[in-house]
DNA sequence: CGTCGTATTGAATGGGTTCAAGTAGCGTGG
DNA sequence: CCACGCTACTTGAACCCATTCAATACGACG
């Protein structure tokens, strides 16, 4: 059913069969969550965590000037609040692009679970650790790359982060956002942003509507956009067509 | 002797005498690191990870253009590279800003404490959950703010944080950077963090020389840089002249 | 068929960069 | 003691990448 979930639980390093069961048995209900709402709201203080089986959605910022800072990309299998389960009250929000469903593990269950099971407690650590590695890539994107490299940077990180899990055939992916979201995850206009794609298109090295992102040559626009798969610490190599048995686990509540 | 590191314990939620003092003892060894030298380079596999006793650092990454993004600033007390623990590569360097001096963590030890000790191995998460709430924060910076803006939020955001272990006396504090430092870690350039720094200046609220900051106007200075400290996490209200005691634990190798 | 959200285009403006030159402080060595 | 070199800071002027403002186009939808 939900493959980009145990595509990722791979990734995740290192768990043991029972320990990705035990994972994957301690969601207590599914959730979902409409376009355009938030999953989790800036100030929330929660008492459990949500995992994404299907849908896309974006951390961000709300700025005092009205401004808005996207802070990330949030696709299925990404743990998306499990920082809720640490820090006490959130320091931003998430918003679904797409409507989406959630497992949801409540905070008491993965107490028990992480004091019973330290490479479970690792591998959430881990998970988080990975978002602070993007994060860290994109800082260097917005404030060191023009606009043209960021925007070719970000196509290829998504592209390489859905093929991961298994949601992109070849070079080609849904990607549900508008140029106003690139605008606002990248510190840039809804204005440049459009031609900045319109450039990317006329070269050849794109093509971005309906939601779907085809990159035609990958070489040039990861070249443009100093794209570097490493930061994503993708422990599997990205490939295509991948088929996957889940290692014959599956999710309780599903 | 290193108050930081004790202010900082306190700090790190919910750890009981007993496991302060585990934490205090595991470090093997002292490293001294020289100014302008790096603690970790990128691309390292690592052994151990070290926790800042004293001294400025940063985190950075070099472009493949030559250009530099500086990704965080590391004062006393910060774990700087607790990640390592579980990443394999760093993806980043770590690079003195003065002289360091620093406590060693093997991680194997770190491995025997956090399966052992729960309550560490969450504490430890959440310094690095604290990182990337403030690489959220500066990404919001880099973004949408502009040049003054940023100035302005950073220069709180070090007051805050050198107060809260303890480093700041009222509104002053050291902050050993080059006007160049302070351009890589806001996406500006040299010049005009100099004119940005100059009509602060101008304007009274700030003096920053000979390494030394000092906010003479908080309040005009927080609110130009929309700060709000709550990013930081810091369980206890920033006080000055805070006397610590440090709960009757002191570092085994100091 | 009007309306809303999104994409597109043109033109003017501007925040910040880049280039270039000059200044100041400091340690070193002859 | 001064010349020298190095690093950091400062200033002026030209330029440009990206923003802002404003208008238009287009498709989906009730």
């Amino acid at each position: 059913m939900f493959t980009p979930v145990s595509n990722k639980l791979r990734q995740l390093g290192g768990l043991a069969p029972e320990e990705k069961r035990v994972l994957l048995a301690a969601p207590t209900r599914l959730r979902e969550v409409p376009r355009h709402q938030d999953i989790v709201s800036e100030g929330a203080r929660l008492g459990e965590s949500c995992l994404i089986l299907q849908g896309f959605a974006c951390r961000y910022k709300l700025l005092p000037g009205g401004k808005r800072q996207i802070l990330a990309f949030q696709i299925p299998g990404d743990f998306c609040d499990i920082q809720s389960f640490i820090l006490d009250v959130m320091d931003h929000g998430i918003c679904c692009l797409t409507r989406c469903k959630l497992a949801v593990y409540p905070h008491a269950t993965l107490r028990q679970i992480t004091e019973r099971y330290p490479a479970i407690h690792r591998a959430l650590w881990k998970e988080t650790l990975v978002d602070a590695s993007v994060y860290r890539e994109w800082m260097a994107s917005i404030g060191r790359r023009n606009a043209y490299q960021r925007i070719a940077h970000l196509l290829c990180e998504i592209m390489t982060r859905l093929q991961a899990v298994g949601l992109a055939t070849g070079h080609s992916c849904e990607f549900p956002v508008t140029q106003a979201d690139i605008g606002d995850s990248l510190g840039l206009s809804v204005v440049h942003v459009n031609r900045v794609l319109q450039q990317m298109r006329r070269k050849g090295l794109i093509t971005f509507h309906d939601n779907t992102l085809v990159i035609h040559q990958w070489e040039q626009l990861a070249q443009a956009g100093e794209f570097d798969a490493s930061y994503l610490q993708l422990t599997d190599p990205p490939k295509h067509e991948r088929k996957q048995a889940g290692d014959g686990v599956s999710m309780a509540i599903v």
